[in-house]
DNA sequence: ACGACGATGGTGATCGCTCACAATCTAATC
DNA sequence: GATTAGATTGTGAGCGATCACCATCGTCGT
């Protein structure tokens, strides 16, 4: 920097002006200042700036299972609502389990980050969460509209809501669900939603099954419901358990809408192509991510804020994996 | 630290160099000084660690679309690898155009990270890399084999080539290919693989047809391909493209694998829950990344080793999805 | 014409750590 | 018992920026 200062014929405390866009720099001064700067390809050290300021301009970002589809969209959201002042860093831990959370907040704050965004949609996570006596700025995602912390996240319950009624109003009587996972928050409100809009339409409501999210669990049960012929509408927890669905279906020899309905939740790009297109509900993880961004900056730039922005509205995409039963044309309503 | 020094009687130095784990520290003196650490909850500040030495710690990740399957795993395995003592921040680029690039290595030269992975599969990504006259380690992954940099790849030609030797095999008289946007690096070496083994088993070549990596451009291509009694199977450059054509032959009623066999390439989780499941060339992702990783290290910490990493081999999956032409028993070889 | 004030620029201390070097102490060598 | 090597610890400088504070200079009101 005294290279700098000294190449424009002024002191190092001007140049940290112009760097710093501070106010009372005459334009020509400034000019120089910036020409020194490109001749010499100066950088600034980000280090000696953080010593003395105490920000790093760095945000931390814990995740579950970055491959899947939600996580890596939010994170991709997340980190491009960041770049201009941010460089973000990502902790994707394999397995949820007790201990991990915390290391991998713990790992930050040695980094000192100047805010984590978790994206933690367990139950447990929440609680490990809410135990930790965290000293900087925190938001946590997709962990549920009720989480103990500030937090963004989507409405699963009308999302659920809608599919299920998308479902009665082509005339099923009633509506099977195959959901996450117990410990996942956003399946557990998806839960509620379908469970509400049964009981407010006066249907009779199925046992929940529960699958684990992959396309897996979703082809086994499909297997056992497939032998069930009071089936005629299933609601997924997810995409990809839709998908195992629709394959354990077509195995057996049950069409798609015609025997059975299948609406997923997600909307992965692939949804669209599954046989048949599958109507899902589908959610703006992108959004999401950058929401959660934009309130990790409320919360760094004023610790008051402690609100939670409100959940984004899901929508449904009808294709043609529903339809009515048997085949019929739509009940006039 | 002053303040852990006081603590333990000792002096900052002694400090550092428990911190750092220097050798001639008594274990009485280690001891004390770790206790005194705990008591106090001391962390030591990186930035000023970092202003002293020099490093950062810290690697720079710059993927292209980390919503892929393929990238957002390769992350996971940079990631995973690297967390012991080293942080990584991404820079996740929407569309690659000329500039973005170089801006995403500017801005990573400006967070000072010690290294960066540029997860560039496209042709003109190498191009901008090699023309970049960086002065820290770089890595490129997922770019082919042949690039003018130090770089890990997946063995695209074998896999392209088991894939297609295995319709032929079957009985198929030849073999259609799906491939990636020719800009790819990746998709020119699986064309090549499929173009040798056609060749040197006498079998006739078909046109290439470009996709663009989408299950909607394997839809498209699909209609067109099932319109043509000839084909008899196809390798598709990835698997959505492979879920888009399955779509579109079911369409036309073309059943699979009786009428057309379809090969996949990557092997993503849903695969084996296509309908029929799908034979695909299976990719370790996770094992790219931390190749990826170790090379970099090496060339963190020894500027000479230049050298390239074997490609990783891929392998055939088989399942459902491909079988002898007409559906007919296999002939014996 | 004088002092006050705002605009502009400079000086030195400081952030928390590591490095080079010096100092001390212990134990082994001749 | 003096000498020396090795182990252990302490001292002070400096990494590269920002911050608080001070010095100058022109402009303006009275």
């Amino acid at each position: 920097m005294v290279d700098v200062a000294r190449h424009a014929g002024v002191s190092h405390q001007t140049v940290s002006r112009v760097l710093n866009g501070h106010p009372n720099v005459s334009p020509q001064t400034r000019a120089s200042v910036l020409a020194a700067i490109r001749d010499l390809g100066y950088r600034p050290n980000a280090a000696a700036r953080t010593l003395v300021t105490g920000r790093t301009n760095m945000l931390g970002v814990i995740s579950f299972d970055s491959t899947l589809y939600g996580p890596a969209s939010m994170l991709y959201g997340i980190q491009s609502a960041a770049r201009p002042g941010y460089s973000v860093a990502i902790a994707s831990l394999a397995r949820f389990d007790r201990g991990s959370l915390p290391e991998a907040v713990e790992w930050f704050l040695g980094q000192a980050v100047d805010g984590i965004i978790v994206i933690a949609p367990e139950t447990a996570a929440v609680e490990a969460l809410s135990g930790l006596t965290s000293d900087i700025p925190l938001v946590a995602v997709g962990c549920g509209t009720h989480a103990p912390l500030p937090s963004v996240a989507i409405d699963n319950l009308s999302g659920a809501a809608q599919a299920t009624q998308h479902l009665l109003d082509l005339g099923h009587e009633t509506v099977h669900h195959i959901g996450g996972p117990d410990s996942w928050l956003d399946a557990q409100e998806r839960v509620e939603g379908w469970r509400r809009t049964l009981r407010s339409a006066g249907a009779p409501e199925p046992d929940l099954i529960y699958g684990d999210w992959s396309a897996r669990s979703g082809y086994e049960i499909g297997h056992q419901l497939a032998a069930m012929p009071e089936v005629t509408a299933v609601l997924c927890g997810n995409d990809p358990m839709a998908l195992g669905l629709l394959r354990a279906l077509a195995e057996r020899g049950r069409q798609v809408p015609r025997d059975v309905s299948v609406v997923g939740f997600d909307d992965v790009p692939e949804a669209a192509f599954f046989v048949p297109p599958l109507t899902t509900v589908r959610q703006d993880f992108g959004e999401l991510g950058r929401r959660a961004l934009h309130l990790l900056m409320d919360q760094i730039s004023d610790q008051r804020k402690l609100h939670t922005a409100r959940p984004i509205e899901p929508e449904l995409v009808v294709r043609a994996s529903a339809g009515p039963p048997g085949g019929r044309r739509p009940p006039r309503r």
